[in-house]
DNA sequence: CGAATCGTCTACCAATTGGTAGAGAGAGAT
DNA sequence: ATCTCTCTCTACCAATTGGTAGACGATTCG
């Protein structure tokens, strides 16, 4: 971890601070000076600014995939459980590290491109979780309705409240120990009730 | 003040364009461009950009309560249906002006002044959805748990859904006429069943 | 009428941005 | 010992940023 390469420690600088401030409001220069490196170095490893966007884009992706892919298959039978299960897996480092889904929410902002970027690494989440949805639909395990649009829902949910931490202080919310976990229950209910058939 | 148009349009303007790419990305320029002006008159208008922002942050607030306010008022006794009705009423100018919503989101990557500016205006908006979804609960109409988050969650689906264009994109959902009906009852479906007693 | 005020403009400016050119330190390999 | 390759650096640069100073025409007012 000492030896991390200094590639490997751009990038994760540049996935925290284009995923809370933005891409376009992060300067090179800033992300070398937590690095604690030149700015001339960042474009050493990486040829523009959009290079270290798609870099950190590919991260993302992987990041999320390891994660939900883990949650998915060790969760249990029970379609409800079953997302339960995922919910309480991306609580977690979406909390951690809010620039994570800060990030999948700035590519609206992005280029088409960058955009199709992460949507084709994503992509086999996103259909198998619409699949996972509309056959549960059809044994009548969900709430039935359009799986996509439901996904997408869900989603919403949980990158809403996770990148915004404005309005839960503004409903005087605190982070603490017990804020964060009221805060995880509270939506794996919300998120229960919205699904159950 | 005869040219009360100017300055509307620059705050029209203004507002759009914050709202959706986000206020660090937009200039001065930019904005007196899509007017028909020069920068110089922008900042006529408004002393630095900053004083734009609060410009634009006091007009968003007062659209909300406007439309908020006029669904509550005109909204039927049941409390699902209550919900429902502010739902539909903050859909149309939350997809017809993205940047309404997208602004709101784009608080917490704004001075804590410039957030604080917008939280207390919205204030009493909150302090009333609250209280209210609290006495429901407590009257069996709707789920229990705590109004601040579950108020946190319904906004966060809201926002989520409506600012997040390439979300949908990458579930396959399509703009037109016919999508917008359906995301929209599915949204209300969505809320309605994660509310219900 | 003349004077003042208002709204927009042109002309600048210093700071910051992403990016280029190339020097130079160190580590292997020959 | 030197040559080469990797990595980081200093020194620049053109473009853009938010912002200042002040000129200029039009309106309003005494």
């Amino acid at each position: 971890m000492i030896d991390r390469t200094t590639r490997e420690r751009i990038l994760d600088a540049a996935l925290d601070l284009f995923g809370v401030r933005g891409v376009v409001a992060v300067s090179l220069d800033e992300i070398a000076r937590v690095v604690g490196v030149r700015k001339q170095t960042v474009l050493y490893w990486f040829d523009s600014k959009e290079a270290l966007v798609d870099g950190v884009l590919d991260k993302v992706a992987a990041e999320l995939v390891i994660v939900i892919d883990a949650a998915v298959r060790a969760a249990p039978d029970d379609p409800l459980d079953r997302i339960d299960a995922v919910v309480r897996a991306v609580f977690r480092p979406a909390v951690r590290r809010p620039g994570l889904l800060g990030l999948v929410r700035e590519v609206s902002r992005l280029s088409q491109g960058q955009a199709d970027r992460l949507a084709e690494r994503i992509a086999p989440l996103i259909d198998r979780a619409v699949a996972y949805l509309g056959d549960e639909m059809a044994a009548g395990r969900l709430r039935t309705g359009d799986p996509r649009l439901i996904a997408a829902l869900g989603y919403a949910t949980i990158t809403g409240i996770a990148t915004e931490p404005e309005v839960l202080r503004a409903v005087g919310w605190t982070a603490d120990a017990a804020g964060l976990r009221s805060l995880r229950d509270e939506l794996r209910a919300f998120l229960r009730a919205a699904l159950q058939a």
